[in-house]
DNA sequence: GCATTATATGAAAAAAAATTCATTTTTTAT
DNA sequence: ATAAAAAATGAATTTTTTTTCATATAATGC
């Protein structure tokens, strides 16, 4: 090293300690050492260039942020919440909650409305969340019901466990989600109880919603809603699963498709315009689901595990 | 962990990681997290204060700011300087010499009035200091002459080849600075040459001083200028050593003895009141008296090597 | 349950830091 | 050596950050 670099660098690595370690303003340093406030303000920037500083973010709670602030960088997200992987699903669905609340407690205010998609994992964090104040948040559901006795999945339950542990109101819609025709829905849709829902809808700044590949296990066959042919035909013209039951290829564009004219949910465009939409999903059969729904911006706060934070990684 | 304090973690870490490692400012932190930027402001000092967020500090020059910052601290120096140790004697001077360099490209400015000691030390960093940059100084001896033809350590031979290299301009003292009575003293004080240096010598900002001690291999014994009696008695009476010619304790401070009315330097009263005196010594037999000047302020800038720094905080 | 104390909050003010810009200094090329 | 280009500098401006202060929220004791 030369000797005028060796002089630079003692003199970078004094202000650097004395700025960080002994947490002298710069001011102060520049007093102290005899030289001008901005070549310390300098200095600092160069010390930092050279990395002559290091700085590491350490805590209990940080095992994600590195990886959340990965995905947020590469799909582009608001935010991206990650929980630990677990074999035991109650387990991830209990750590979602925990975000899920914590999340909740910075972009919900009172008189905000929370829209609410459907599926176990909703299901799920709706059961676990325990908010970390009272907000009085109305909630209403993005979608028709799709659960049948037994198989409960309904937004309007979501809805209105969320909506009571936060102090709020929730509205239910009096629908199913997918109806035997596409009049039938036309009719439903005029009906001013599901009209309103929509309205409201159409006005909210949060939404959380689930996402579904279109696998034989999915929960829409066992409930009844879609036949596994239904599922091949949606398979066959490219449709990677669907956000809010919004069918989506891996690209995140709606593909039109046979079945679109009998459902009754929250459309993509009026979806895409919601300040919030929270993404709820793990598990490899969501992967390409969640690329999709990532790439064509019908989610911007993505809640997963770590494994699956790792593939998309992967396969971004 | 507690489940709130998990979540406070998380966002803390979250806060940190998007200040320190994306740098975002704090207002855009606070949109992006919704919350408001003094509370980004808040939890950034959390996050310090709760070491979730950690600063080093490290350049290959970086050897020893650490072990400055100490010293600076414990003994209340402006500074402290520290070069590694070394069998060669050349080698620490050389190193002194580049660590002094810098300072004085702080520290001096056009105009300023460098005061400087006598020693082997000074003699030596005077022979291999190589200015950064040109400053009109002007420098001026702060003792006569103290050297004897063969045993050159000269305070108007180090005066003039700083001011020489610097550009500037060097005064002498023409007397030398261990006179044979307190009348010889008395007479060369009023001589109007001897009498402007000293009065120049009272205005300097800054003082580059030696230290040394009263062992029987001091250079003052080979100069001539004292007598091994001479250094016994000082012992009796518990001188640690000298600065610039003023005898003192360990405590730093100055003892009344037979020999001071005899002696022609800036006396402890001037020296302190100049803004940066610095200090410069290395060795075990040096320990009493660098401990002596911290204590007594008679200097507040410190260069010397890694060893004695060490033994310096052992002792402190 | 209610009152009291402690803690947390955000808007405004103050302080600190980064950037801009005009100037000087240093380096490089001739 | 001198001129041209590049880099460094510090005062002033702008931006960012911290602190203050008044208010609101939550925790604790009675």
């Amino acid at each position: 090293m030369a000797k005028e670099d060796f002089t630079e660098y003692k003199l970078l690595s004094k202000i650097a300690r004395l700025y960080y370690i002994d947490d002298l303003n710069q001011q102060k340093i520049a007093e102290k050492l005899n030289i001008s406030r901005t070549k310390v303000s300098r200095s600092i920037s160069r010390a930092k260039q050279l990395n002559i500083v290091s700085i590491n973010i350490n805590s209990p709670a940080d095992e994600f942020t590195e990886l959340e602030s990965t995905l947020e960088k590469v799909f582009d997200l608001k935010e991206c919440l990650i929980v630990p992987w677990s074999e035991n699903d109650t387990e991830i669905y209990r750590n979602m909650a925990v975000l899920v609340a914590g999340l909740f407690d910075r972009i919900l205010a009172d008189g905000d409305t929370l829209g609410v998609g459907w599926g176990a994992t909703l299901k799920n964090i709706s059961a676990y969340i325990e908010p970390l104040r009272k907000i009085n948040i109305q909630t209403v559901p993005l979608l028709g019901g799709l659960g049948r006795s037994g198989i409960e999945v309904n937004t309007n339950a979501v809805a209105s466990i969320i909506a009571e542990k936060y102090g709020g109101t929730s509205y239910a819609m009096h629908s199913p989600a997918v109806l035997d025709s596409r009049q039938a829905r036309r009719i439903m849709e005029k009906d001013s109880s599901v009209a309103e829902i929509f309205k409201m809808a159409a006005g909210i700044n949060t939404a959380l919603i689930g996402l579904s590949d279109i696998g034989q296990q999915s929960t829409m066959i066992k409930t009844g809603n879609f036949s596994i042919e239904d599922f091949k035909y949606l398979e066959s013209i490219g449709i990677a699963g669907d956000v809010n039951l919004i069918f989506i290829n891996e690209e995140g564009q709606p593909v039109a498709n046979d079945l679109d004219s009998r459902l009754l949910r929250l459309p993509a465009d009026k979806l895409k315009n919601v300040k919030n939409i929270i993404g709820a999903a793990y598990g490899a059969s969501k992967i390409k689901v969640l690329l999709g729904a990532m790439k064509g911006n019908l989610i911007n706060i993505l809640v997963t595990d770590e494994k699956t934070a790792g593939q998309l990684i992967k396969q971004a």
